[in-house]
RNA sequence: GGACCUGUAGUGCAGCCUGGAGUGCACGUCGGCCUGUCAAGCCGAAGGUCGCGGGUUCAAAUCCCGUCAGGUCCGCCA
């Protein structure tokens, strides 16, 4: 641990003390993790810091309890023949002659602080002052600062430059909904929190600025989840003269030096598959990697069945290995949950033994015709103890009904089970070639999967104006064992292609130009090809801490409504506030329900 | 907007299905004892709006309805 300048507090860290510097006299300062008093003669004291804990001997009582601060000074020893606690790094030693010092004393906390304990969530973000204090919060706090650091350095290698952008942007119309500020200075008139700083770093690159780089606070207000919070920071880059290889490029060396600093693997193996074979095995495009379980399209064994539920434009399946021993209830819930998905049933089939080959033990086997059975057996390679799960339908919906089954299942059968060491595994992936366009909106235009700026896939420029559905984009992934951490693209620059896109898109060269004025002006005065990425920091910092919850990375996270339990944000405003700003609250107005259209606002 | 899980002492839980006095466990807290402990030990004590509101019942932590809070997920997140 790298030693600090001394205090008047401290003069060496409690974890750090060792054999090495026996019959020295040091000062630390710290919580007291506990006290063990043994009658008026002599009592324990472990003092806590960040680092560890050490063990002070006091000769006598002394009136301290659990968290209580202390400055302790005295002299490190080696303990006594037989007393040696290897539990703890400083087990070899303990201060003796004492001198005790009660800085702050403290309440019984209201969570408990030993690695014993573990006290609900509520509860912890209430105190999170205390929770802090533990060492899984100091751990993961110190950790995301180290990547941070380390980001931050490779990106400067790479010639990026730091720039800051306005937390005050301007409102922009598409995208996720905005945290939006009143002005005071025009009434009527708000600041938008930017949802991502996209068309200001677009804006460096017009400015010449050439390499970006800003570790960048991005606010979203919607619905929170394990993994998505209303702010969260993203390694956010932009960079002139490049292409989609020279990006992913930047961000891979990036991501391979933290992953080396903060967890000592070297070289991290980072895949690569397009899209649509994501969607194909995965049946998403975020696929986590740690497992096999892919998806088998079987459709083309069953194009003349009799079978009425495998009778659909697409048959897929999973093999689960030694599935066929899940009970009848385990297999209703996965018919169950795959209804819940969306889908229209779910088959299963159990492989039993059937004296040198197999057969089908499923509520469809009395209707499987030799040709069905074969089309299973052939297309699967199948063994005995397998289970089968099938979903019929259009091949879109299938997919991501089978893939969010995969994924749950693979948590629960290679990740949750004996096999945990699996968890720790970093399975990075690009997803490449996204499709430009991700369905129609009500009125039947596309929709932007990424952003109105994305590049067109330079093969499929001729697509835009005839299947615009089929036109694959620039854009690309980042995904680590399932988690999206992060997206990019290379920008469109010409105005040509940019006014064939929202054209596509249903805007009008008006409505483009109301919309996004700003961006297609500067766009006027030479833009030079661009394009960028942003990696999600939450989730990174989450995954390389082994947390299952960004909330655990955050140092004041927000709870799934939003609120935050310690301030108890979000708070009131004075009526005097309120008037200088012009806002006037209607309790009658929607109040946090989706409203879809201005009509529908105003109503 | 929707589905599911959870809410009992400062903390973590059991009790709930099958209603019968706040019945209980562990940690912590407080007091006493204790000169080598280390999740100290031994003895004793205090500590409860069973989230909140309503209903059923002679009787509700327990059954029913509503509501609030926390979590997981769907929708949502260009």
């Amino acid at each position: 641990m790298q030693f600090k300048e001394a205090t008047k507090y401290r003069t060496n860290y409690c974890g750090t003390l060792s054999a090495e510097d026996v019959g020295s006299r040091v000062t630390v300062s710290g919580w007291v993790a506990k006290r063990r008093e043994h009658g008026e003669h002599l009592a324990f004291v472990d003092l806590r810091d960040y680092t560890g804990i050490i063990q002070c001997v006091v000769d006598g009582s002394v009136d301290v309890r659990s968290e209580y601060v202390l400055s302790v000074t005295g002299t490190l020893s080696k303990r006594p023949e037989g007393t040696v606690n290897d539990k703890i790094s400083t087990g070899e030693v303990e201060l003796t002659d004492c001198e005790v010092e009660i800085i702050s004393n403290s309440d019984t906390p209201p969570v408990p602080l030993d690695e014993y304990s573990y006290s609900e969530e509520s509860a912890r973000l209430k105190y999170r002052y205390i929770d802090i204090r533990n060492p899984r919060m100091q751990r993961n706090l110190r950790l995301r600062s180290a990547m941070n650091a380390s980001l931050r350095q490779s990106m400067i290698e790479q010639g990026f430059v730091e720039v800051e952008t306005p937390l005050l942007w301007t409102p922009t119309p598409e995208g996720a909904r905005e945290f939006v500020v009143p002005s005071r200075r025009q009434v009527g008139s708000f600041y938008a929190l930017p949802q991502s700083p996209q068309i200001a770093k677009q804006l460096l690159m017009v400015g010449g600025v050439d390499r970006y780089f800003q570790i960048a606070r991005c606010l979203r207000d919607e619905d929170l989840r394990a993994d998505r919070q209303f702010e969260f920071t993203q390694l956010d880059i932009e960079a002139s003269f490049v292409d989609e290889i020279d990006v992913m490029g930047f961000i891979s060396k990036a991501l391979k030096k933290t992953v080396s600093d903060l967890l000592g693997i070297e070289d991290i193996d980072i895949e690569k598959i397009t899209w649509l074979e994501s969607m194909r095995s995965y049946g998403v495009d975020k696929p986590d990697l740690r497992y096999d379980l892919k998806i088998h399209d079987i459709s083309e064994y069953f194009k003349d069945t009799e079978v009425n539920a495998l009778k659909a434009e697409s048959v897929q399946a999973i093999v689960v290995k030694g599935g066929a021993e899940f009970s009848r209830k385990r297999l209703d819930d996965l018919v169950k949950r795959a209804i819940e998905l969306g889908a229209k049933g779910l088959l299963w089939l159990k492989v039993v033994p059937d004296g040198e080959s197999i057969s089908f033990d499923s509520p469809i086997s009395k209707f499987l015709k030799e040709k069905d059975i074969l089309g299973f057996k052939e297309s699967l390679n199948l063994s005995a103890s397998d289970l089968v799960l099938v979903i019929s339908g259009q091949w879109r919906a299938s997919v991501e009904v089978l893939g969010a089954i995969r994924s749950e299942l693979g948590k629960e059968l290679y990740l949750n089970s004996e096999a945990k060491g699996n968890n720790r595994e970093l399975k990075f992936v690009w997803v490449t070639e996204f499709p430009l366009f991700d369905g129609l909106d009500d009125s039947g235009n596309p929709i932007s999967a990424h952003h109105p700026f994305t590049m067109p896939h330079s093969q499929d420029l001729d697509l835009l104006e005839t299947e615009p559905l089929k036109v694959r984009s620039s854009a690309y992934d980042l995904v680590c064992n399932g988690w999206e951490l992060g997206s990019g693209s290379i920008r469109i620059h010409s105005r040509e292609i940019q006014e064939k896109v929202f054209k596509s898109l249903g805007l009008s060269i008006q409505e483009a130009q109301e919309k996004f004025g700003f961006l297609l002006d500067a766009f006027k005065y030479g833009a030079p090809p661009h394009g960028g990425f942003a990696i999600g920091l939450d989730r990174l910092v989450a995954l390389i801490a082994g947390e299952d919850s960004i909330r655990e990375v955050i140092a004041f996270p927000k709870t799934q409504s939003g609120a935050d339990l310690m301030t108890g944000a979000p708070g009131e405003i004075s009526g005097l506030l309120m008037r200088e700003l012009g806002i006037k609250f209607s309790k009658e107005l929607h109040g946090g329900q989706r409203v879809k259209s201005e009509k529908e606002a105003f109503s």
